[in-house]
DNA sequence: TTGAAAGCGCTAACAC
DNA sequence: GTGTTAGCGCTTTCAA
C-alpha cells in the first residue's frame, strides 16, 4: 500500500475541519464578514470578499450546516423527509426520483425511508424525522390512521401525502384517480365480453387498495354482473402470495375468464401463474401500474399506468408551496391514470368448463 | 372544511416546539437532568426519571438532533450520505435498500442523491454532504478520478465505494467480480459455438464498464477469436441508444450471432431490438445484471446476476466498521456474480448470411 | 444524585 | 462597510 493510499483511508492524519473563525483569521477579517461573504449577503467590499473566498478555498472550508441551521431564525435544515412503502419498489423509486428532481434544484436534501407496511415503523420514523427537524415531510401513509400527525404539523413540520390520502386528518395530497381508472379498466374487460372477472387487491386498510376495489365494484354493478367472493382476493402482500392464489384459481373447476390485479407486484405474480399454467393467451388480464417489459411479454400486458415520477415532483412542489404559505387551504391533486391497451386486456372470454 | 382539518393543515395555530428547558420546567428539575434521562445516562433516581418522561410526553417533546449533534464531542449527525447513479434504476434502488437495512437498525438516516453520470454533480454533492456533516459516505463514483476526496476523508468523513472503485485514491469498497464474470459469460457463448459476438458497453471512464470490457476481451483472446470493432460498441448511455445500435447491427449485411450486453439498460434496449427484428430466437444474448421478467420473456434472458441489496448491506457494514476503526487498512470485498442460465444464452449460432 | 456554567459553530441584532 | 455581542438547544465539565 502506498503512502498516498494510507493517507486516504485512515484518519491517523485526521485534520479537524476549519471553522469560520479559522477562515476569518486566515483572511484577516472578522467572523461576521466571513459569514456575510459565504452567505452572499450584500455590503462587503469586493477586495475583502475575494480574500475571504481565497482563505476558505485554501483551508477547504465547509460551512457547518448543522450550526447554521441551529442559529438561523427559521431553523431550517434544508432537508425534507420521505416515507414510502419500499425504496426498492420501482413505483416508489420513481416517485422518490421525482421528489429528488425538485429538491435538487433548490439544494434541499432528501432523507428517505421504507415503512414496509409497518405502522409502528411509520410512527417511529415520523418522530425520528421530527427530531432531525426536517423542513417538511412527504409520505405514503401505511398506518390505519394519521390523526397523530396533527401535532407534528402544528409544530411546524408540514406534510404532503403522496399516492394515498391519510385518515383522520385533512392534508395536502397528490394521487391518482384510483377508483375511476379501475372502473374504466374493468369496464373494458366487460366490454370485451367478460363476466367472470377475478379481482386481486393489495393490503387492507391502505387507501389505494380500497379505492381500486370500489372501482371494481362500480364496474361490476354498473354492468349488472355478480361479484364472486371466491374470485375477489384482497389483502395480498407479495408477488408470491398473488402467484399462489392465481395458481389456485386456475386449478379450480371453474376458472375466471379475466383478472384485474390492483398493484404491480400482484400483476407480476398473476402473470407468472398464468404463464406456468399455460393459460396466458386464453385468460385476459389488466394490472394497475405499468412495469418494465409489460409490452414485451407474450401476451403483452395491458395496464392502468400512472406516472410515479410526476407524482413525486408534484408532491415536492406542493410541499414547498405549503412551506411558503402555511395558511393556504389543503389541496389534493388527482392525476389521471391511463389505460394502456396491450394484448392481455383484449383477450376474449372462452366458455367456462362448467356452468356455475 | 372542519375545524380539525384547518388545524391539521395550516400553521396559524403553530405551536413552537418545546425545548429541553421547557421539559425541565414542567418536570421541576434542571436541564441537565432531562438530558440525562433522555439519553439514558445512569445515575438518575427513578422518580425523577419518571417525572421527566411524563413531562416530555405531555409536551410532545422531540429532542433536537441538530443541537445535540453540534454540542456533542464527536459531532456525529447519525446520518450518512449515499451517492449513486440513479435512485430510480432498479439496481441502485436495491443497493439503496441494502444500505437502509443496516442503517435502520442503528437509527442512522440515509441522505441519498443521484449523480446521473455528471462529474460536477458528484463534486457538488460531496461538498453538500460534507457541509451537512454526514458521518460517512457510500458512493458509486462517476467522475473520472476521486483524488479530490482525500481531504474530505482526512477531515473525518469516511467513504466506502460501492459497485465501482475510485481512481487516484485507495479506499474501502464492495463490488462484484465484473471482469471474471463477464469472461465466464462470454466463454459460455463461445462454448455454444459463437464466434461472431457483439459487445455493448456502458459509459466510458466508469470502472465497471472498463472491467466488463476487459472480461470480454479475455474470453475472446483466450479462444483465439477476433474482436470486430464494428460489433464492439461502448459508451452507451441509455436504453434507447442500445436499442438503436442493436437495430443497426441487425440490419447490416453480416449480423452477430450473439450479444453480450454489459449493463441492465443495455440488455433491455438490445432485447427490444431483437424482438422488433424478429430475431430473438436466432441470436443469442447474455446481459449483465438480472431484471424482473428476464425469466418470463420469450426467449428467457440469460444474465450475469449480482445481488445489489447485499452490496449495499456490506458497504454500510464496512462504513460503520471504518467509522469505529479509522486506522484499519482499506478493504475491498469482491462478491461473485453468478451466470444465470436461461434460454437466450444457449441459442446456437446460425451461419452468417455472408462470409466476412 | 443533581445542578450551574461554559460553549459547539454559526447568524441576528445592533453598534461603529 | 465592518465588527462586536448574544444566544440557537443541547452536552460537557466541574462543582455541590
Amino acid at each position: 500500500m502506498t503512502p498516498l493510499s494510507r493517507t486516504a483511508v485512515g484518519s491517523s492524519l485526521a485534520r479537524p475541519r476549519p471553522t469560520m473563525r479559522d477562515v476569518a483569521a486566515a483572511a484577516g477579517v472578522s467572523l461576521k464578514t466571513v459569514s456575510r461573504v459565504l452567505n452572499d449577503e450584500p455590503g462587503v467590499s469586493p477586495s475583502l470578499a475575494a480574500r475571504v473566498r481565497l482563505a476558505a478555498g485554501q483551508l477547504d472550508y465547509r460551512p457547518n450546516l448543522t450550526a447554521s441551521s441551529l442559529r438561523r431564525a427559521d431553523q431550517r435544515t434544508s432537508t425534507i423527509g420521505l416515507l414510502l412503502e419500499d425504496i426498492a419498489n420501482p413505483f416508489f423509486a420513481l416517485l422518490h426520483r421525482g421528489v429528488e428532481d425538485v429538491c435538487e434544484e433548490v439544494g434541499v436534501g432528501v432523507l428517505a425511508a421504507s415503512l414496509d407496511q409497518d405502522a409502528d415503523r411509520e410512527r417511529r420514523l415520523v418522530a425520528a424525522f421530527a427530531s432531525r427537524r426536517v423542513d417538511g415531510l412527504i409520505m405514503v401513509p401505511t398506518d390505519s390512521e394519521q390523526a397523530y400527525l396533527a401535532k407534528e404539523i402544528r409544530s411546524g413540520m408540514p406534510i404532503v401525502f403522496a399516492d394515498r390520502l391519510p385518515r383522520g386528518l385533512a392534508g395536502d395530497g397528490v394521487l391518482t384517480d384510483n377508483r375511476e381508472a379501475t372502473q374504466r379498466a374493468v369496464a373494458h374487460l366487460i366490454d370485451r365480453g367478460h363476466d367472470r372477472i377475478a379481482f386481486f387487491g393489495g393490503v387492507l386498510g391502505i387507501a389505494t387498495a380500497e379505492e381500486r376495489y370500489l372501482g371494481f365494484l362500480d364496474a361490476m354493478y354498473a354492468a349488472g354482473l355478480q361479484v364472486s367472493s371466491e374470485w375477489v382476493i384482497r389483502d395480498l402482500h407479495s408477488v408470491e402470495q398473488a402467484q399462489a392464489q392465481a395458481a389456485r384459481l386456475l386449478a379450480a373447476e371453474e376458472v375466471p375468464s379475466a383478472f384485474f390485479t390492483a398493484q404491480n407486484y400482484l400483476s407480476i405474480g398473476t402473470s407468472r401463474a398464468l404463464r406456468f399454467a399455460g393459460m396466458e393467451h386464453r385468460i385476459a388480464m389488466i394490472g394497475y401500474d405499468d412495469f418494465e417489459f409489460a409490452d414485451m411479454l407474450s401476451p403483452s400486458i395491458s395496464v392502468v399506468a400512472q406516472d410515479p415520477r410526476r407524482i413525486g415532483q408534484l408532491a415536492a412542489d406542493l410541499l414547498f408551496t405549503r412551506m411558503a404559505e402555511p395558511d393556504r387551504p389543503a389541496t389534493v391533486t388527482v392525476l389521471p391514470s391511463v389505460l394502456t391497451h396491450r394484448k392481455s386486456g383484449d383477450i376474449r372470454p372462452t366458455p367456462a368448463r362448467e356452468h356455475g
